[in-house]
DNA sequence: AATGAATGAGCCTTCATTCAT
DNA sequence: AATGAATGAAGGCTCATTCAT
C-alpha cells in the first residue's frame, strides 16, 4: 500500500529530481511556499505534475529538499573562508571580507531565506534544519578560531552572536533601506562591533 | 456595489470587532496566516462566519488589523521606557533593563511576530507596516537620546543597529536554545556590545 | 408561527412600501434581479434591511410587486389611447401614434421589461402575470375595435399579433441598432404591416 | 500565474468538454444561469467539480460556449433552407415551410434561448453574441433573396423584420397559449404578413 | 414599527494528490 | 518511469433571512 518513492540512481532521474528542487527553490523564492503550487513547480522543472510525486511524497518534501539546498549554498562559501585559515590574520581586513561575503550570500539567497525561515514558525522540521545549520556553522568556526588562538573565552557565544549580527545587518542592507540611515556608517558600526567581540585583547 | 463595512461605534460592535482581531492574532500566532481559515477565526471569536465580513473586507484586512495590534503591543512598552527619560542614566543598568524588556516583549509576541514577518516577503503592505514601525521607533529613540546628550554622532544608525541586535538576541533567547550556548554569557556579550555602541567616548 | 406581513394602512407605511417597490424597480432595471440584493434595495429605499421583511415575505415578493407596477405603467397609456376612441379614425395616423407610444413606453421601461421577462422562464408566477397582462390588453382592445366596427373577423388574433410586432420592433429600435438597418424604413414597414392587418377590406 | 486551460485535442477530452457544455445547456435551459451551480453541471456531465475548471476558466465561460452551441443549432437549419435556394419559389409554400421550421427550432431551443437572452440585459458579451447572430442571419438571407431577385428594395430591413415576426410568433406559439387565441388563424395571419412583406409585386 | 447586526447555508474556485494510460 | 487528466475536499466570500433591541 505504501507508495514507492524513487531514490533515483540513474543520471537522468537524478537530474529530474534536481530540476524539481531547483524549480521549487526559485518559485518559493519568488512567491513563497503557500503561493506556489505543485503544477507550477512541475512546469518550471519541465516535468509532468504526476512525476513530482514519483520523487517526493508530497509538497512538503520538496520544501525539505529545497531547504537542504539552501543550507548548502549558504554554508559553503563561509566555511571555505575559514577552512583556509591556519593563523591569526589582520582582524579588520578579515572581518570586512566576511561582512561583504555575508552580504553577497544574502543578496543571492535572501528571498529563499525569507520564504523558508517564515515556515520555521509552523513547521518543526524546517525549524530543526535551521538550528542544525546554525549549530554546524557556529561549532566549526568557533573550533577553528579557538585552534588558531584568535578566541579563548566564550568562543561559541561570540561566534554565534557575530553571526546573528551579520545576518541581521545583511538583511537590513539588502531589504529595508530606510532613508534616514547612512548605510556606509552602519556598516562601519557593524564591523567595529564584530571586531570588538573577537578582539579579546 | 461597494459593500458597507461596519465602522462600529457601539460598544458591543467594537467589542466584536476586537474579538475577531484577537482571534486572528491568536490563530495566526499558533498556526500562521495560511493555516488559519476564516471559519476558525469566527469560531474562536464566538461569531458567525458571515459577520466577519461585516467588519472586514476580506481575510487580508484582518491580518492588517492584527498587524497593527501587534505593532502597538511591541512599541508601547519600549517607548514608555524612553518617555520617562530626561537625563543620562547609569548606562549598564539602563541597557540591562532594555534587554529584559525586549526579551519579555518577545516572549509574548514572538509567535505573531514570526507569523507576520513571514508575510513581509510576499506582501508589500505588511512589509510597509514593519518598516514604518522600525522608522518610528528608531527616530523617536534617536531623538530622545540625542536630546539628553547620550548620543552625538550617528544616532540613528546606532539606535537602529542596537535594536537589530536586541531583536535578534531576544529571538534566539526565546526560540532556538542551542545546547552549547551559555545564554547568560551571551546576554552579557549583547549588553556589552550595546553599551559599547552607545558609549561614545 | 406564521410571520405577520404588514398590509399597511397608514400613509407613512404605504409610502415606505412604495419606496421599496420603486427601489426594486430601479435596481432590477439597472442590474437585473440576481445582481441586486435586498440590502441595496433597502438602502435605495431609505429603510432598514429588516423592515423589508416587514412588508414582503421575501425577495421574490418584491419582484412580484415590481412586476405589477411595471404592468400598470405599460398598460395605462396604451389603454388610454383606446378609451377615448368611439368611432373609426384615420388609420395610418392612428397606427403611427401607437407605434410612437409603444416606442416611448419601451424607452422608459425596457430595462425592467427585460429584467422581468427574463424571469418568466424560471418563474411561473411572473410568467402568469405577463400572460394576464397580454390577455387584458388584447381583450380590451379587440373589444373596442370590434365595437366601433374597425375589426370584424379574428379581432383577438389580429390585435395580439399587432402587439407582438410593435413590441418586437420597439425593442429592436431601442436596443439593437444594427448598423446596416435603416430604422426609418423599418418603421414604415412595421406601420404598413399593422395597417394591412387591421384593414379588413 | 495564468492557469492553463486545456484546449483538448484528444477525443476523450473533447468529449468531456462537450459533455460539460451539454450539461450546461440543459441545466441553464431548465433552471436558468443563476439557478444552476457548477457542481450540478459537473454532476450532470459525469465529471468532478474540479475538472470543469480544467476546461473552462469560470462559470461564465461555460455560458459563452453554451451560447455558441445554441447559436449554431439555431442558425444552421435556417441557413440550410436558403442555401439550396437558387431561384424564386412558390412564395406561400416556402414561407409556410419557414414558419414551421422556426417553430420547430424554437420548440427545441426556446428554453435556452430564454435563459441566454435574459442575460443580454446585464452581460455585454452575451448581448454581443446575439447581435452578431442576427447580423449574420439577416445579411446572408437578404443577400440570397436579393441575388435571386425575390427582394429588390429594403432587403435587409424586410428580412430583419420578418425574422422578428417569426421569432415572436414562434415564442408565442410554444409558450403562451392564451385560450382565446385561435393559433391556426394566427399562423395564417403571420404567414400572410411575411408574404406581404416579401411580395414586392 | 423599525433598526441593522448576526446567522449560516451555499457558491465559485483552487490545488495537493491520485489514477488511467 | 512518465504523463497530464481527474478527483474532491476545503477555503474565501455573499446574501436572503432572522433576531435582539
Amino acid at each position: 500500500m505504501s507508495k514507492t518513492i524513487r531514490n533515483p540512481k540513474q543520471e537522468r532521474s537524478i537530474d529530474k529530481k534536481n530540476r524539481i528542487i531547483t524549480a521549487g527553490y526559485e518559485l518559493f523564492s519568488e512567491n513563497g511556499y503557500y503561493n506556489t503550487n505543485t503544477a507550477q513547480i512541475a512546469k518550471r522543472a519541465g516535468v509532468s505534475t504526476g512525476i513530482v510525486y514519483g520523487y517526493f511524497r508530497n509538497k512538503k518534501d520538496i520544501l525539505l529538499d529545497v531547504t537542504a539546498l539552501y543550507m548548502d549554498k549558504v554554508t559553503k562559501p563561509i566555511l571555505n573562508l575559514f577552512d583556509d585559515l591556519d593563523a591569526p590574520v589582520e582582524t579588520r581586513g578579515f572581518v570586512s571580507k566576511i561582512v561583504d561575503l555575508v552580504i553577497d550570500a544574502h543578496k543571492e539567497n535572501a528571498a529563499i531565506h525569507e520564504a523558508l525561515h517564515s515556515l520555521t514558525h509552523t513547521d518543526p522540521e524546517i525549524s530543526r534544519q535551521f538550528i542544525i545549520l546554525e549549530d554546524e556553522l557556529t561549532l566549526k568556526i568557533a573550533d577553528i578560531l579557538t585552534r588558531i588562538n584568535v578566541l579563548k573565552k566564550d568562543a561559541k557565544e561570540k561566534v554565534h552572536f557575530a553571526m546573528d549580527i551579520l545576518q541581521s545587518f545583511a538583511h537590513e542592507y539588502i531589504y529595508d533601506h530606510h532613508e534616514y540611515i547612512d548605510y556606509f556608517r552602519l556598516k562601519t558600526l557593524v564591523t567595529d562591533s564584530v571586531i570588538a567581540l573577537i578582539d579579546e585583547k
